[in-house]
DNA sequence: GTCATTTAGGCGAA
DNA sequence: TTCGCCTAAATGAC
């Protein structure tokens, strides 16, 4: 038997144990109640709780000698123990404390070594845990009262009220805990399942065990790219921790979603661009983990990287974030790029011409949130894309782009120069995937009436998926020069442009290429703004067309047609080609002013044609230039003829004498001609012009055609029968002088209603052998008349004259 | 003052 | 008996 119990103090949870604690009662009562001490013999046969024995024990430890001195003095009054538990109960309510006033000498004595152990009524206790509930900090005054309405000591009060906010605590952390085990547990059980279903796959049509290969294509798919993004989330990160100099988490921050209007999986399921081209590719970024520096905007506010770098101090952390804008300005665009490439309607709208397609404008930009700001007022926008098939594959069109001057050579009439100015990153792995680089380009349009197009822009290179590559390039403008918006002096900006490339299996590869780009149109003379807006001038249309052209000289190894000169040795060959390369490039920067050639303008002094732009360079040093005073005089002109049927005239060696001056007045023969390509527009010849008297018949004529979709050329140079011999049989182009002229074919953009060309006329003629001599007026004019004629001649040949 | 932590003793259950 | 949990009280840091 016991005389403790349980008891439900009404705290809401809380049970206090009530105990009759016979050995506190025995001391405490034994000071105010002597007459219910209990003899130790008694405890032996009542008592059989070890607990009670040990507390009796230790009680009479505790003030030892004086119990046990009463005990033995009060033994005989035993039967005024026996009481009801009630009883006990109430009998301690008011006394187990000592502010029970009790005012015994000895408890005066010791006043810090109270009982050691007894535990409050369950009537204070309901009191306290009353109050708790209310406020379970009480102030003074309140602990003050409930103290003396409850007999206990002040100190008591704080520190129950201090034992119950801890035991709250940890009641509530227990809580959590064991909240979180069952998490834990039902999730390390469901892993479990999910595992041992993977490994005993069951078909959910009929039932029975099923291989991988059954489970669904999509789930499949899904899981693919689920790896893939993943690895490339590993991968990208090890490329910030390369640019930052520590490692960052793929799992460091979540995404910011506001960067990225579509998720992956829409544009993997959304669209199918590439259907039928196998597995491709649903290109994807990994999501901008930790990438942003710390000072950059809180996730969900849209901050673009020029915006970040200009925020930015100068100095070495000024390059660091430099960088770390950089490539997430690279990211931000490759995204772009690659969704550009996959998404149609309502993105991309069917163009004028068959087969381009052009922006919608409006949903670009619910789309897209302008990774590199918004457009310089008074600047238009061209955006266009266009997808074809080339003859290379997407690795060697990779390392093409990625190569300054062999992108330069593959596209030599757009690019007038260019240079890698910076690499980021070279790539990983040994491949160009993640390589970024910084480039300055001067893209052209052969005209003296477009200026060329000076950008500098990041290069990023990403590979998508087997055999899928992008290439994204966009403006850095902003950037570099630490302000939000370009400066004045940008002319033109690129936004994300460039192509994705996948493999074919026939050895081919698909490349949908997208160019978008902002300028200023009022450096543009009218007469050429359809064009650049057609996006045929430097759009997609132009940059895939000499990607074909380009892509195809290189599968047809250029060969002499069966009507040729065979006395060509193939080294010759190569020389000649050489040469025409190198007679093409110098007619273009004549053209179009590019910095490749140190051409000066003339100034006012010399009042030419309005159209027609004269230059001069002094050539010194220059092996390849005749020395002498240079004058380069172009101008360009609309006729209505359709550029092939003026390609096809001016390039007719038959027909030359109806405006070539250098004909002699009769038709020209083809002494050496070397097909570049399958289109016979595309050719190096050599032509021999009639001979008008004994000293003339030693002129040759080098000229060079080139034709695709987006426009044609002809460039041609006088160049001396022995120094061709010496080409023709494999030696050194480099020490031929020659200066070229020649005509640019372009599409008028289609404003007017017959069909027509822009036709731009150029020429380079030696006014002076000595360097130093000054340019003469009569020179100009030659040059001009000279230009004038040959448009006059070529106007009458077509019977177009206006 | 509070809080975290410790000390000391009591209780039920295994 | 031991173990884990409970309460009351104490201590020291802030």
């Amino acid at each position: 038997m016991t005389f403790g119990g349980l008891f439900d103090d009404g705290s809401g949870g809380g049970v206090a144990r009530l105990v009759a604690d016979i050995a506190y009662g025995g001391t405490a009562d034994s000071v105010s109640h002597p007459r219910r001490l209990v003899s130790p013999s008694l405890h032996e046969s009542m008592f059989a709780s070890p607990g009670l024995s040990l507390a009796l024990q230790t009680n009479l430890g505790a003030h030892g000698e004086r119990n046990l001195a009463r005990v033995g003095g009060v033994g005989g009054e035993l039967d005024s123990v026996r009481r009801s538990k009630e009883d006990e109960n109430e009998s301690r309510a008011g006394s187990d404390n000592f502010e029970g006033g009790s005012g015994d000498d000895l408890e005066q004595e010791h006043p810090r070594k109270r009982k050691r152990y007894h535990r409050h009524t369950p009537q204070q206790i309901q009191e306290l845990e009353a109050l708790f509930k209310e406020c379970p900090h009480p102030d003074d005054k309140q602990r003050m009262e409930l103290s003396n309405r409850l007999c206990l000591e002040a100190r008591q009060v704080k520190f129950w009220f201090q034992n119950r906010r801890t035991q709250m605590k940890t009641h509530l952390e227990r809580h959590e805990n064991t909240i979180l085990r069952q998490e834990n547990d039902k999730l390390r059980a469901e892993n479990l399942s999910i595992r041992d279903a993977m490994r005993n796959p069951i078909c959910c049509n009929c039932g029975s065990p099923a291989v991988l290969g059954e489970i669904s294509l999509e789930e499949q798919h899904l899981r693919i790219e689920n790896a893939r993004l993943k690895d490339e989330l590993d991968r990208v990160c090890a490329l910030a921790g390369k640019f930052l100099g520590k490692p960052a988490s793929p799992l460091a921050s979540p995404l910011p979603l506001p960067m990225l209007p579509n998720s992956s999986l829409e544009l993997a399921v959304g669209t199918n661009s590439f259907a039928g081209l196998g597995s491709v590719a649903t290109s994807t970024l990994p999501p901008f983990t930790d990438f942003t520096p710390a000072a950059s905007s809180p996730v969900g506010t849209f901050v673009t990287p020029a915006q970040v770098v200009g925020a930015g101090a100068t100095g070495a952390v000024d390059k660091e974030q430099e960088r770390f804008a950089f490539l997430e300005l690279a990211l931000a665009a490759m995204d772009e790029l690659v969704k550009m490439a996959q998404m149609e309607e309502p993105l991309w709208i069917p163009g004028l011409e068959a087969g381009s397609d052009a922006l919608n404008y409006d949903e670009y930009y619910r789309c897209f949130s302008g990774c590199i700001g918004a457009r310089p007022t008074g600047f238009v926008s061209e955006a266009t894309r266009e997808t074809a098939v080339i003859v290379i594959n997407s690795p060697a069109l990779v390392e093409t782009l990625m190569d300054a001057a062999r992108w330069a050579d593959m596209f030599p009439s757009v690019i007038a120069r260019t240079t890698t100015t910076d690499v980021i990153s070279s790539g990983m792995g040994g491949t160009r995937n993640g390589a970024l680089q910084l480039m300055q380009a001067e893209l052209q349009v052969l005209s003296p009436l477009v200026p060329v197009r000076d950008v500098s822009f990041l290069r990023f290179c990403k590979h998508l998926s087997e055999g899928a590559w992008a290439v994204v390039d966009v403006s850095v403008d902003g950037v570099r020069d630490n302000r939000p918006a370009p400066p004045a002096t940008v002319k033109c900006r690129r936004l994300p442009s460039g192509c994705v490339v996948q493999d074919m299996s026939n050895g081919y590869s698909k490349v949908t290429w997208v160019e978008h780009s902002e300028y200023d149109e009022a450096t543009v003379h009218p007469l050429y703004r359809p064009l650049l807006r057609s996006g045929s001038a430097l759009g997609a249309r132009r940059w895939v067309a000499s990607l074909q052209r380009q892509s195809l000289a290189v599968l047809v190894p250029p060969s002499l047609s069966p009507g040729g000169d065979s006395t060509i040795t193939p080294s010759g060959r190569r020389s000649m080609l050489k040469l025409a390369q190198r007679m093409t490039d110098n007619f273009c920067a004549g053209v179009c002013a590019s910095s490749a050639r140190e051409w000066s303008k003339l100034g006012g002094a010399i009042n030419i044609g309005e159209d027609v732009r004269v230059m001069t360079r002094q050539s010194v040093a220059d092996p390849g230039v005749p020395p002498g005073v240079v004058l380069s005089a172009a101008t360009s002109v609309w006729l209505p003829a359709s550029p092939q049927r003026l390609f096809d005239f001016l390039r007719n060696e038959q027909l030359r004498s109806q405006w070539d001056i250098l004909s002699n007045g009769g038709p020209m023969q083809e002494i050496a001609h070397i097909a570049k390509g399958q289109n016979t527009g595309n050719a190096v010849s050599l032509l021999r012009a009639s001979a008008a008297n004994a000293t003339q018949s030693s002129m040759l004529i080098l000229q060079e055609t080139c034709t695709d979709a987006s426009g044609s050329l002809v460039v041609y140079a006088p160049v001396d029968i022995p120094a061709m011999h010496l080409v023709m049989s494999g030696g050194d182009s480099a020490y031929v002088s020659l200066l070229p002229s020649g005509f640019a074919i372009l599409p008028d953009g289609g404003t007017h209603k017959a069909p027509g060309s822009l036709l731009t006329v150029a020429f380079q003629i030696l006014v002076n052998s000595q360097p130093t001599a000054k340019l003469t007026v009569e020179s100009v004019e030659t040059v001009n008349n000279l230009i004038s004629c040959t448009v006059q001649k070529i106007k009458a040949a077509l019977h177009c004259e206006t």
